[in-house]
RNA sequence: GGGUCGGUACCCAAGCGGCCAAAGGGAGCAGACUGUAAAUCUGCCGGCUCAGCCUUCGAAGGUUCGAAUCCUUCUCGGCCCA
């Protein structure tokens, strides 16, 4: 199976500039291609995660992949798929943001020596010392704004009551302009972006075809969505990140362990890089008995040591084992110590747990007094297995390891008490 | 600048002088059933020293025994006109 089919089998080809063409020149040999990520924030997400496994994929078919970082493009703001106008960020806020991101884009790939090694991007490093009338003649000049306004993206803005600014609605042209530098300077032949970029990509497509009377290619890939249709990646905190300050290990491999089995399988083709025949083994496994997650935890497991590392990955599986794993009474001090790590966890004096709803609403399992003795009358707090009521003694109930007090809200929140 | 409609809890949205901490829906939380899933059912969903009290309906004043509801000013947003 070549690598475009295998990316369709996946279901991650949304739309590709001339397929036969493409195939054809990935047939003859490696060829570089690139993603851009913009740093419209400090971290990136769980959703940037297909773009980076785009490059991975194609990294290990032997082709060269570019990371780029929107240290340019951040600044203006992208208007595709946005109902109104961002705010800019600030120069300072964004050159941090750009160092964060760069970080996390130099993970998943392979930088070192080599025929196809990676290579980290920042379009600012052209852009910014390109001359306005330089611009405008280079670029802008190659360019109709009858084919601009035809986007859907500008359209639905101008239908709107918001209105867009001369400052988003020139976005694409830089994304454009960085193709065309890439093509010329690195040999950069595909661009690759999730759906909502098409406009953007085939901007630049067409960018070096007019200028350059080269053709190069472009491919995107089908948004990531939930199974309500509602907006992946998004946990109960907000976005599930990938910077472990942000999200920490154990929740975000929590984040897959939880996730719907109408759509494991889905992710599993879309995010796994294990060959399409052991996804189906897995799946296959899963179906037989949905209820040891089979899938889930194959998902789980594989994005956590890709994102965090094989030591972050067995941390947060084994204190899942024993957050989830039944009797917590059984639990090895080893693994609490590692529950300790992962989960959000305290220490406190033995004499400030006799008042139950103040130790609940300190440490984050409730947000009011009110709110921890509704969800006592409900029955939903546990101390080491322990059920508790309006009544209940935390004094009284035997401390793990003669030091911890594990609490758990409902099914999935937990607090580790150090008790000193 | 003129006119007009509107700003209600996390979001949408009723309420238009007392029965309003404020209908309904969504989101969220807990329980039952389960499999760290989905669906379903039940309860909760401003705060507190919780059969009561306190603070809320853009802001500030006012009318009234009593205001989310009426009046004034301000403020922010939509639409129309200039």
């Amino acid at each position: 199976m070549d690598l475009l089919d295998d990316l369709a089998a996946r279901g991650l080809i949304h739309d590709t500039t001339d397929r036969t063409a493409l195939a054809a020149r990935l047939a003859q040999g490696p060829m570089s291609l690139y993603v851009g990520f913009d740093p419209t924030a400090d971290s990136l997400h769980v959703g940037h995660l297909v773009g980076q496994l785009f490059l991975r994929r194609f990294q290990l078919a032997g082709h060269r992949p570019f990371p780029l970082a929107g240290g340019a493009t951040g600044m203006v703001g992208d208007p595709s798929g946005r109902s109104d106008e961002r705010n800019l960020l600030d120069l300072e806020t964004l050159r941090h943001n750009v160092s964060r991101i760069e970080l996390q884009l130099q993970r998943l790939l392979d930088f070192s020596p080599g025929p196809n090694q990676a290579r980290l991007v920042n379009n600012a490093d052209w852009t910014e010392p390109v001359r306005l009338l330089d611009f405008l003649r280079d670029v802008g000049k190659f360019v109709t704004v009858n084919q601009m306004l035809a986007k859907e993206s500008v359209k639905s803005r101008l239908d709107s009551d918001n209105g867009l600014s001369f400052t988003e609605f020139s976005y694409s042209l830089l994304q454009a302009n960085d193709f065309r530098h890439l093509y010329e300077h690195e040999g950069v032949e595909l661009q690759a972006g999730g759906s909502d970029q098409w406009g953007n990509i085939v901007a630049g497509v067409d960018l070096i075809r007019r200028g350059l009377s080269k053709s190069a290619h472009a491919m995107t890939h089908p948004l990531v969505t939930k199974a309500d249709g509602s907006k992946f990646g998004k946990s109960v905190d907000g976005a599930v990140w990938l910077d472990p300050d942000k999200t920490s290990p154990y929740q975000f491999r929590q984040f897959w362990v939880q996730v719907d089995d109408s759509m494991v399988g889905r992710y599993l083709q879309m995010f796994s890089l294990a060959s399409m025949e052991e996804i189906g083994a897995v799946l296959a496994d899963h179906e037989a008995a949905p209820e040891r997650r089979v899938a889930q935890r194959a998902l789980a497991s594989e994005l956590t040591r890709l994102v965090h590392g094989d030591d972050a990955e067995s941390a947060a599986a084994q204190a899942a084992t024993v957050l989830f794993g039944g009797d917590p009474t059984m639990a090895s001090a080893d693994a609490l110590a590692a529950v300790a790590r992962e989960v959000p966890s305290s220490e406190r004096p033995a004499a400030s747990l006799d008042d139950l709803l103040t130790t609940l609403v300190d440490i984050g399992l409730a947000t009011s007094n009110g709110d921890a003795r509704r969800t006592l009358q409900q029955r939903g707090y546990r101390a080491n297995g322990v059920q508790l009521d309006e009544n209940a003694q935390l004094s009284a109930i035997a401390p793990l390891h003669n030091q911890y007090l594990l609490l758990r809200k409902g099914k999935a929140n937990h607090h580790l008490i150090k008790i000193s």
